[in-house]
DNA sequence: TGAAATGTTGGGGCG
DNA sequence: ACGCCCCAACATTTC
């Protein structure tokens, strides 16, 4: 492109907003930012996966995310250009073609991303260009938030009490108006190859969900209409559709966590009971910003034991009983719908996720990393700071965890929130037949019962790998190499 | 955001 | 009538 002397002659120089994890209109700051004064855009997407490590359910999350977002950006009259390759590089290289002189974006948390950004906008703006990153993940973040002597939170509940000393800024509306910048050659979305297709196992996935901003914003006014109320009676138990199911959504950055905070609470205004179920929701809303909090101030959260004393635990190769619980093939129940759950649509209930995790870490003695990295395949909301957080969370090895002494029966957990079987019934229809009683434990079922529901275990359905009573000792016994180091 | 083991209490059966 | 034992039911401790 050839420097015009005379900038009026021209149109105004573009804009870059890069998206990333923020793939929305609405309370989108850096959008707003690089859209100002009509300054025309160029919106990008890049799929960079050197630092975007991407699980399965979740590319294919990501693929109808990008075609939603390129959607809602083309009634605006702006496309979505899409490259693959270094952000890095492309970025250098879509300014130096149109003669771009910003760059905008939205923050993201993990290390990899960090480290990634830092140099972009160095070199950016070493180039001239004005770089300017915002905030439309977090309510508030980590740098934001801390102990009085200073030090990051390490313990969830005065986390959370600092938090809602905080105000939360309103969210922001969509830009008004976007004017599309010079036109430039991009991908077409199916060059990402983005989905399944041998085998296509996404068929689940689709019913489940709707990706993108319309359907995060639907999803939440269904559940704020629906379910708000009943919340915390409800959101333990795995067969009632009580919780907001937002993960994948906000993952994406589809809907923020901001717009959720202050939907809810417009939900709950005057309303008593509305407020205290209001709270609980917002209060699961806060443990992703901890978590994200975790992550930024210990980044090797996602690899390394948070409590290094974890480090001496004696962690069992159990090949056989990890391909079972990946399966959903462990004779106990309710881990196995769980995981077929997981399986099936890319999501699994928080209640089951625990007792799941619970299952492979304590009865199975394999390492979290592994079941973690597990969800990461088959999650549509897999998140880097939720997911390990939470895995060691379960663990007992991660800040402000369980500790390793609570270890969950399978059978129990089972009986107080599943207490009729359904969600056992819907993802291991084999047991369908079984009465409320025997179906959480179908192995010590009567062979009268076992036989009226047409089931031989080990033909229909598996006997447990373990003997949850054994493996409890099993773990206790363990877990004293870790109380020996501490 | 457990569960099992152990301890305590009190009502009722029964010699 | 009384003391003894049994064992729910609940509380506390331990892993």
């Amino acid at each position: 492109m050839v420097k015009s002397p005379d900038a009026a002659a021209r149109p105004a120089s573009p804009a870059i907003m890069w998206f990333r994890q923020d793939l929305r209109l609405k309370d989108n700051p850096a959008l707003r930012a690089a859209a100002h004064g009509g300054t025309p855009l160029l919106c990008i997407f890049i799929l960079d996966e050197e630092v975007m490590r991407l699980g399965g359910a979740s590319r294919w999350w990501l693929h109808h995310s990008l075609a939603a977002l390129g959607a809602a950006l083309e009634k605006h009259g702006v496309p979505l250009l899409l490259k693959r390759g270094s952000a890095g590089p492309v970025l250098e290289e879509l300014a130096a073609e149109t003669g771009a002189r910003a760059l905008y974006w939205n923050r993201c948390y993990e290390p990899a991303a960090i480290a990634r950004d830092k140099k972009i906008k160095d070199a950016m703006k070493e180039k001239g260009l004005e770089v300017k990153s915002f905030n439309a993940a977090l309510l508030c973040e980590p740098w934001e938030i801390a102990t009085k002597t200073g030090e990051p939170f390490k313990v969830f509940t005065p986390f959370w009490k600092a938090l809602q000393q905080k105000t939360i800024p309103a969210p922001l509306p969509a830009p008004k108006e976007l004017v599309a910048g010079p036109k430039v050659e991009g991908e077409a979305l199916e060059t990402f190859a983005l989905l399944p297709s041998k085998p296509d196992w996404a068929g689940g996935l689709k019913e489940a969900w709707q990706p993108g901003e319309e359907g995060a914003r639907a999803r939440l006014a269904a559940f704020l209409d629906e379910d708000l109320r009943e919340y915390p009676a409800k959101r333990d138990l795995p067969a009632q559709p009580a919780t907001s199911r937002l993960s994948p959504h906000l993952h994406w950055g589809e809907i923020g966590p901001r717009q959720v905070w202050s939907a809810t609470e417009a939900a709950f205004a005057s309303d008593a009971m509305q407020t205290k179920s209001g709270t609980a929701f917002l209060r699961e809303l806060a443990w992703r910003d901890f978590s994200h909090n975790l992550l930024y101030h210990w980044p090797s959260l996602e690899s390394e034991n948070w409590k290094s004393a974890f480090d001496a635990f004696p962690w069992v190769k159990d090949e056989k009983g990890f391909k079972a619980w990946c399966a959903g093939k462990t004779g106990y129940p309710i881990v196995d719908a769980g995981m077929r759950e997981l399986w099936h649509t890319g999501w699994m209930h928080n209640r089951v996720r625990m007792i799941a995790a619970s299952f492979l870490i304590k009865d199975l003695l394999v390492h979290w990393k592994e079941g973690a990295d597990w969800f990461w395949d088959t999650l549509a909301d897999a998140d880097l700071a939720n997911n390990y957080a939470s895995w060691q969370w379960v663990a007992g090895s991660g800040a402000d965890a369980s500790p390793y002494f609570r270890i969950f029966n399978p059978v129990l957990q089972s009986e107080k929130f599943d207490p009729k079987g359904a969600y056992i019934r819907k993802w291991v229809p084999e047991l369908a037949g079984l009465d409320d009683k025997h179906i959480h434990r179908p192995w010590e079922a009567p062979e009268a019962a076992l036989e009226k529901a047409g089931i031989k275990i080990g033909r229909d359905y598996p006997a447990p790998v373990v003997d949850h009573f054994e493996a409890r000792d099993r773990a206790l016994e363990a877990y004293q190499a870790v109380k020996r180091v501490s």
